[in-house]
DNA sequence: TATCATTGTGTAAGCGATTTCAATGACAGG
DNA sequence: CCTGTCATTGAAATCGCTTACACAATGATA
């Protein structure tokens, strides 16, 4: 491996001036030609290792998330890792599968080892994660969540969630039902679901309490939720749910039950998702820009970092959404 | 930040023994319990970047992948991340967004840089990627295609082709058609479209080449391509895909034409896509173990890594697959 | 009792960069 | 000619850890 004293020795000059040829030093023009000759020559490339050493920098921003295979989150981390590779940074991944005591974990891992800073798709945020979140050595940006005293990058669910309902209480006849997700999530749990209760009820046709069952998230537990809700209470029209992939069980659930086709325009959900459109002609739902709010996150994160002028540093931004097929 | 020198002078020791507790070597039980409280007591934790300069391995796994955001890879990175994060390693992300060229500038820079292996989920394999895998300083394993002389976790494409392609002949009357992606990518792309072509000619339902059509694994793709096929020959009655994203498109297109629902008989894909199972109650398709060669894959590598006991280092595993409804 | 393996310990030499510091020479102004 | 800037330069000191080496004990063996 050849190192920063090789190339120095073959072009004559001190290890010193090779440095601050790369970093942007005092070079004169010839000894800057000679550095740059020798370098192409021998091919030499920094040690990362030595240099984050060093500098107490690594250049990593370490990514959490809490499922990597899922659409939403897939689209964040494809938005995080255009800027990052664009601004020369790399992507430290960490998935938690869905386990908020493995977020802290990370979160731990990750300030002590070589993160320069982080950026957290959050679902749940206890009161440790508060704290390890404000105690953080590194900036740190959240998405998805609204987190008091913290940078986020999030979209309102809340008005979203009105709106859909609001635009869906006058189209619907018959009884709504509402599969809804843990509160502790409390985007996509707490405000979804307050925000469709009160867009309903704003619009004169309040949810019946007796009909919110909660999923976990997957396409299954949105089966099985809806399977129930149908045998409940067979005059159930229409089932609201808090992710469009619950909204796909939801949909086979009708399906089965009511004969194929038939569940189409009875399930709403949230995120737009690519298949679910294409294969249903579009279910009402909430089209978040997924892939942008990865994007500005993480150049927020990188703007202070790189302490880029004219930017107040970390912030909290929200996001516009748009109401799909109402 | 507290170093392992602090530590050493609270527990009245060298750096060296501190050292030595910390990587497994002699220590006395006294010491060795000094240091464990010394450790305790000012919360210390190594520096991984002076340990990465010192010893030359990170601890950091290089992952390379097409796309992040489609189900397939963020399957495999699931599988990869599991066994990573299970032993002791993490994951450098890197999406090269379907750019084959960004393949070969991350192996680059993850050579020069600061990874220990690298899992490359692979698509297209040109020569340049043969020499720069072959050239690879550190171990290396690829996903999804049989390349020979390197290590890879692969599934086979061609049989898993011939198979649905053999069943599908019978079932189907009319005409079939293909829609398939650049033969670039080997399994993808070359092996399921001569695998079908062969399977179906055994059953003596030949496929005509004029109904074969490119796709780029986007479901407007797979849309797109069907559109046209159906309007050059209104006589195709089943549409056979590379992918079940390119074949919800088909699906869209098919439902379009024909009216709603009249496409779920007549597509087939590959991959076992939940949502088209959700939806459609499961087209023909071929079902494969993506988490599972991610897991495969790393577990390869990081026991060449870790120079695990019974292990003959890296090498070539086919996994199988699995024929859906047909 | 002499000899030797086995443990346990500290000193000090790096790993490969960045950066402080003092030194140098050139050059303008007085 | 002297002095103050200013651009350039290399020597050397880190950054925080691992590890080769030398040296002590200690107990086992001959």
């Amino acid at each position: 491996m050849v190192k920063m004293k090789d190339v120095a020795e073959l072009a004559g000059v001190s290890s010193a001036a090779v440095s601050r040829y790369l970093n942007g030093g005092y070079i004169s023009a010839d000894k800057a030609e000679r550095i740059k000759q020798a370098i192409e020559l021998t091919g030499y490339v920094r040690s990362s290792q030595a240099r984050a050493l060093r500098t107490g920098s690594t250049k990593l921003i370490g990514v959490i998330v809490p499922k990597i295979n899922s659409e939403s989150v897939s689209r964040i981390t494809a938005g995080i890792g255009q800027v990052l590779g664009r601004r020369g940074y790399q992507m430290l991944l960490a998935n938690t599968d869905n386990a908020p005591d493995r977020e802290l974990e990370y979160l731990d891992l990750f300030q002590n080892h070589p993160v320069d800073g982080i950026v957290l798709v959050a679902t749940m945020i206890t009161d440790e994660h508060r704290r390890a979140i404000e105690s953080c050595r590194v900036p740190i940006v959240l998405i998805g969540q609204n987190v008091e005293g913290a940078a986020c990058v999030y979209h309102d669910d809340y008005e979203a969630a009105f709106e859909l309902g609001h635009a869906l209480a006058g189209r619907v006849d018959g009884k709504i039902a509402y599969i809804g997700v843990t509160e502790e999530d409390r985007a996509a749990g707490y405000d979804r679901r307050r925000g469709f209760e009160a867009g309903l009820r704003a619009a004169g046709n309040p949810l019946d309490a007796a009909l919110i069952r909660l999923g976990s998230f997957t396409l299954d537990s949105g089966y099985g939720a809806a399977r129930e809700l149908l045998s409940v209470d067979p005059d159930v029209s229409f089932i609201a749910c808090a992710t469009d992939t619950m909204a796909a069980g939801a949909l086979r659930a009708i399906d089965e039950v009511r004969g194929m086709g038939e569940g189409i325009h009875r399930v709403s959900g949230f995120g737009d998702n690519a298949f679910l459109r294409a294969l249903t002609g579009g279910i009402p739902t909430v089209h978040y820009g997924y892939l942008t709010s990865g994007v500005e996150a993480t150049n927020m994160l990188l703007n202070t970092l790189d302490g880029v002028e004219g930017e107040r540093g970390l912030k909290t931004l929200k996001l516009g959404h748009q109401l799909m097929n109402v």
